[in-house]
DNA sequence: TTGTAAGCGTTATCAG
DNA sequence: CTGATAACGCTTACAA
């Protein structure tokens, strides 16, 4: 039994030769057309392609067609754990389509970002699904304009043509000052990263001031802070909150889950008890049930978020025709009450 | 002002063209070899590249020389925040040396694990990360028989040359086991997930028999389950730890982040009270400080694993030459001291 | 049913 | 310094 040095990979060329067919046929055999071949064939081209342990080269097969059969993700924070639940349902998504997922992870830095798009580009991606800063730079521009189906999750972009998958944050809001309302708080703090050019942080933002408006027996305010471990400004924020005056039960409403994380651990260092003063947070993480009573959560349904984007994307890659124009779909949240907000 | 169409890429040709040089001249300037340029010739390049928003295709470019610039990594769970972790940092590695990454989630899937393998080994990978599983697939010994770099994280296989990167699985159960009995705990139950083919979760298991058996003052059990949500399984082998009579103050110590999770909410559905009963976990995690009085942890290195992977991965790829032995990279763990271990 | 030949966009090897 | 030209591994008309 000799071992097969197996130096290199080996080439279709190999294959055909050792099969004793052509290059052509060897191809067809690969993709997808075998009942164009007589059996006799198709048996020694298997034997051959098992025999020398061929794998056709991705690279070389993208280059004719320009069918890379590769989806690129763009991640704001691969930390964060919404962003990874989406990513792991869209990695799926195109796993179940025969392609493939090309991940880059930005840390929010716009130039990261810029940089993986050109990335991207240089790999003709078929497709982009976008979870990122926002600013549409030249390079996203460039991709959409080269044809290239891009999906935004969670926030759209003026000025780009894309498709925008994510949560309807209007009706997140309302479910959540319903629910608090409901449990009798009536003086509601919302925190929030710095809306920036995150469309979504923005439509939270200004739904939760319609709501205050709106509402004449609530009374409430905002506070946008960069969310950092331990920061001071937040400290005091809550702080300022927590220790006034008040006769109506107060209520925190936190934007996203990494608000909630960094908002339950001030609250913490400061000894506020959950529930007394409530808490509510938007996005699920898998420990809101350990810290204290329970936090309550919005849920987001991240994995039709996902399969959604990647469906947009296939839509648009099918038809060489004139595209639909930019579409919009938005889930609705659940709601998952705990002790955060029993008062 | 006409608006460039600019249908579909550009090529190397359409810019030698338009820049009225040959492709070659064009190639060389991309390719770092500008010093051999003309001055005149360089600045006229870079109109043109500029003019015709020319980005050079990644898949053309693999095709001759066999350079991909591509790293694949298989992580077992993409939802584990030790793996993402990791992955952050392998990632940002990659970046820093010119190098992709091409992340595939194998959701513990023996099968995805071999086609993802083979997926990355047509894509011509570089080199490979691999977070997974076990079981060394025909797909991997063949890769590495390519001569394709493999570095494992965090378990070993035998049967396959690769270097192997992670804790010091030993070092670390004997750091949890001196903070147990220093903060007084003589009764400590170790819960893991089943072994099988992970070579660390074998090595801290047995660590954790072996300092059972050299500490006289010490007893101990160890439950090994497979964790999922709410398992009846871990509340009732929980239940009869807790429960039993025992003089001894009774410790749990967690084998890994995920059974720490699971645990604690086993132990939260149980009304088990933390720190009288000592809870210690191997892997911090974001949330570890707000449930109950704070859950004490160890942390892996997760930044150093990140980067030791990807730098193993470059020093074989550098020579050409012969290789050195597989090598194994062990890093110290952190203890994190909180309220779990306080009685 | 099978094969021949012409690219796909780059880089590398030669000559000028 | 600069430029033809031949690969790279594969797909796809176009023939036979």
């Amino acid at each position: 039994m000799s071992s097969l040095p197996a130096a290199s990979h080996s080439t279709i060329l190999e294959v055909a030769r050792d099969a004793g067919v052509s290059k052509t046929s060897v191809s067809r055999y690969l993709g997808g057309e075998r009942h164009r071949l007589s059996p006799a064939m198709q048996a020694r081209i298997a034997a051959a392609i098992q025999r020398l342990g061929y794998r056709p080269n991705q690279m070389a097969r993208g280059l004719k067609g320009g069918r890379s059969k590769l989806i690129g993700m763009l991640v704001a924070d691969i930390r964060n754990p919404f962003s990874v639940t989406v990513l792991h349902s869209v990695e799926q998504a195109c796993r179940a389509r025969g392609f493939s997922l090309l991940v880059c992870n930005t840390d929010n830095d716009p130039d990261q970002e810029r940089n993986h798009l050109a990335l991207l580009a240089s790999y003709r991606v078929e497709g982009v699904v976008i979870n990122a800063a926002g600013r549409p730079s030249a390079e996203l521009k460039a991709l959409a304009e080269q044809g290239t189906p891009i999906v935004l999750l969670d926030r759209s972009l003026s000025d780009v043509d894309a498709d925008v998958v994510g949560l309807d944050n209007a009706g997140a809001i309302d479910m959540a000052m319903d629910h608090l309302l409901e449990r009798g708080y009536r003086n509601v703090l919302y925190v929030s990263e710095p809306p920036e050019g995150a469309s979504s942080r923005q439509r939270r933002l200004e739904r939760f001031r319609q709501r205050l408006a709106q509402a004449p027996e609530l009374t409430g305010e905002t506070a946008c802070l960069a969310m950092q471990r331990d920061s001071d400004a937040l400290r005091q924020a809550l702080h300022g909150f927590v220790s006034r005056e008040s006769p109506a039960p107060r209520a925190i409403l936190c934007a996203n889950g990494n608000v909630t994380l960094q908002v339950a651990h001030a609250l913490n260092a400061l000894g506020v008890s959950l529930g007394e003063t409530g808490l509510l947070g938007i996005d699920e993480l898998d420990w809101c049930a350990l810290a204290g009573p329970g936090i309550t959560t919005l849920a987001q349904p991240t994995e039709a978020i996902g399969q959604a984007a990647v469906e947009s994307l296939m839509q648009r890659l099918a038809p060489p025709g004139r595209q639909a124009p930019p579409r919009r779909t938005e889930y609705a949240a659940r709601l998952i009450a705990r002790g955060s907000t029993h008062r």
